[in-house]
DNA sequence: TATAAATAAGATAAAATAGTCTTATAACTT
DNA sequence: AAGTTATAAGACTATTTTATCTTATTTATA
């Protein structure tokens, strides 16, 4: 599995407040139903995208979680690494610790390649710029393909 | 991670063995020892491979395990879905079950290409390759970097 | 035939990840 | 000021992955 299920939840999230206006917070609870993503659960994953500065929070009623201006800039690259951590981008396939160009193992130059193209992927777009492509091509979020983009 | 603990270690020992005679089988006691993965527990991923016909075992004093032919006629890509599973190279980034070319997510297109490009680095070359190519460049693969290709 | 050397298999334990529940805290509303 | 609505935080549980330990089973050899 590429990226952790908190992971997957978290880029979930993003997409979902990318694609809502800007300037209102969303609660958990309605981003936790949307998405069919057990409330808790996801509480904690956006904390840590707001510990990253990528969301902000606000308690009491009418609350919940917005992107912030860094957060629309960024892109899912970003997301991923507040969750997963880095290690994904700098790690040898094999998960050998010495393993580099002076003493690569096997694998080395091809996965250097690969796991670039795989940053490459994540960083390509701005939520800002997802939640524009999807309006436009109307993509789907939810598992029953009912999300909308609003 | 890319791939799981155990889908390591699996590509680690085929290598090893790749980079071995032929036609002696290999302990599993020198080469956990070699590769300093536990025993027990390398024990059990070489079964996964053996029950996919990429390894086979000899039980008995001078017993081990080898290549067999098809095995050093595959890739990584066939070690790694004997260990991991297809699901890398199978499901949407997002997760999303239905997520398909005429319901795509939002990273599906992207996702589509790199995927294929982690599966062809994986597919590249065969064990044999590998071993032939890891004696010119010699190769590391322990992590002490003391691996000898042999 | 007995012993030793090896894999096979099953039980158990430990650690990491995923998920739930409860209480605290902040902010709005009346 | 009291009640309501929301996130924050911590404890707890469940599941999966990783790792270990013990007991078979197979095979060679003395």
């Amino acid at each position: 599995m590429l990226l952790s299920k908190s992971c997957v939840y978290g880029l979930r999230a993003s997409i979902y407040l990318a694609s809502k206006k800007d300037d209102t917070f969303i609660s958990i609870k309605e981003m936790s139903a949307g998405l069919n993503i057990s409330f808790h659960f996801l509480t904690k994953i956006l904390q840590q995208l707001t510990s990253a500065n990528l969301m902000e929070s606000y308690k009491g009623p009418n609350g919940g979680i917005k992107l912030t201006k860094k957060g629309r800039d960024s892109t899912l690259l970003d997301m991923v690494i507040a969750i997963d951590g880095p290690e994904l981008f700098t790690q040898c396939a094999l998960g050998l610790p010495g393993c580099g160009s002076k003493d690569p193992c096997p694998l080395h130059d091809s996965w250097l390649e690969t796991r670039t193209s795989i940053q490459e992927m994540l960083e390509r777009t701005t939520l800002d710029e997802i939640a524009k492509e999807g309006k436009e091509k109307q993509f789907r979020l939810m598992e029953d393909g009912n999300f909308q983009w609003s």
